[in-house]
DNA sequence: AACATTTGACCCTC
DNA sequence: GAGGGTCAAATGTT
């Protein structure tokens, strides 16, 4: 894989790396203390500590990447100004009466984003350790199951522009195909580790393999599919990638092992609550920028052949 | 009261 | 015009 950066990036790219760097040592401390927590240092950081520390570095990354890219800045310019023309059309309907009032003007209030970023992925959770507010619901043509729309909860107060929709699989109905549009610029991204951790206080055991997580490949035996993640070209940015990064690394590693805490019930297989011991399968699709990433979870195992090895960035 | 969900209408893209 | 994405009033829940 090869990133090519602008003139005069170089500095931002030597804190990419910086961060990176420093957050592969606190997943390979966070794994020495999963591998032998009897040897356990007192004067070393706790293993709640180490996740913060590697979400930190997670974020520092892409706080200098995104910052450092223009476009998404005059993107989410040009839709807050649609937000505040919906804002001002709304305020002037406010003297109607109640009962399905006469017809809004609508046009120019809708952001469909057809260049937008988008992933799929399919699990048996939808629950990704993000606030969603579930904003609509349709009957899609050839599909059994309606499909449901959500937006991030930090949609107003933070301008969060995260979209997903849910869709139960046809030929695996216990299964649920999301597709993610958009990254989360709310700052939230802490809630779902501190939430696996006090839901399950063994979590380790089936969430989370750090050989596998960062690269280092350990046991495939329970590998028995081919996980993939597709993506497409459409909106090519580096902060896309640093984006997907951020999900893959944070939000879906929580989310899909974590898939006992379920947000929507009327989508949700109600088996799913006493499934712990069961096999927790995810399959990642990402439609987006033009970087090939192959990823798995299936047992709980993370495996990845995406390395954060600052030579990938040269 | 505040927040979340439901659901029909509206709008956009193809 | 069909299909799908979003809005927003009504309703439900905490």
């Amino acid at each position: 894989m090869e990133i090519s950066w602008p003139q005069g990036q170089t500095t931002s790219r030597e804190k990419v790396i910086k961060e990176l760097v420093e957050g592969r040592e606190f997943a390979t401390q966070l794994k020495t203390m999963l591998h032998r927590p009897l040897e356990l240092d007192a004067s070393l950081l706790s293993a709640e500590d180490l996740v913060s520390k590697i979400l930190t570095s997670f974020t520092q990354t892409l706080s200098v990447l995104t910052s450092s890219e223009s476009g998404e800045v005059h993107q989410n310019l040009a839709v807050s100004h649609a937000d505040s023309h919906c804002d001002d059309r709304r305020s002037e309907d406010s003297g109607e009466s109640r009962k399905r009032p006469a017809p809004k003007d609508r046009r120019g209030c809708y952001k469909r984003r057809k260049t937008t970023q988008t992933w799929t992925i399919v699990s048996e959770a939808t629950d990704d350790g993000h606030a969603w507010r579930k904003y609509g619901q349709k009957e899609i043509l050839n599909a059994k199951h309606p499909r449901s729309y959500f937006r991030c909860t930090r949609k107003h107060d933070q301008g969060c522009r995260a979209t997903k929709q849910v869709q139960r699989m046809e030929n695996d109905p216990q299964m649920y195909q999301t597709t993610y549009i958009g990254h989360h610029t709310c700052k939230d991204t802490l809630k779902a580790p501190q939430i696996i951790m006090e839901s399950d206080p063994n979590w380790e055991s089936y969430i989370i393999n750090p050989d596998s997580m960062w690269g280092k490949q350990a046991d495939h035996a329970l590998s028995s599919s081919s996980p993939t993640i597709k993506q497409e070209s459409k909106e090519d940015t580096l902060s896309d990638l640093t984006d997907n990064l951020s999900s893959l690394g944070t939000n879906y590693l929580w989310s899909d092992l974590k898939a006992f805490e379920l947000s929507d019930p009327a989508i949700m297989s109600p088996k799913l609550g006493s499934d712990n011991g069961d096999v927790v399968s995810t399959m990642y699709s990402c439609t987006d920028t033009g970087f090939d990433l192959d990823f798995v979870v299936k047992s709980g195992r993370f495996d990845s052949d995406f390395n954060f090895d600052e030579s990938e960035f040269i």
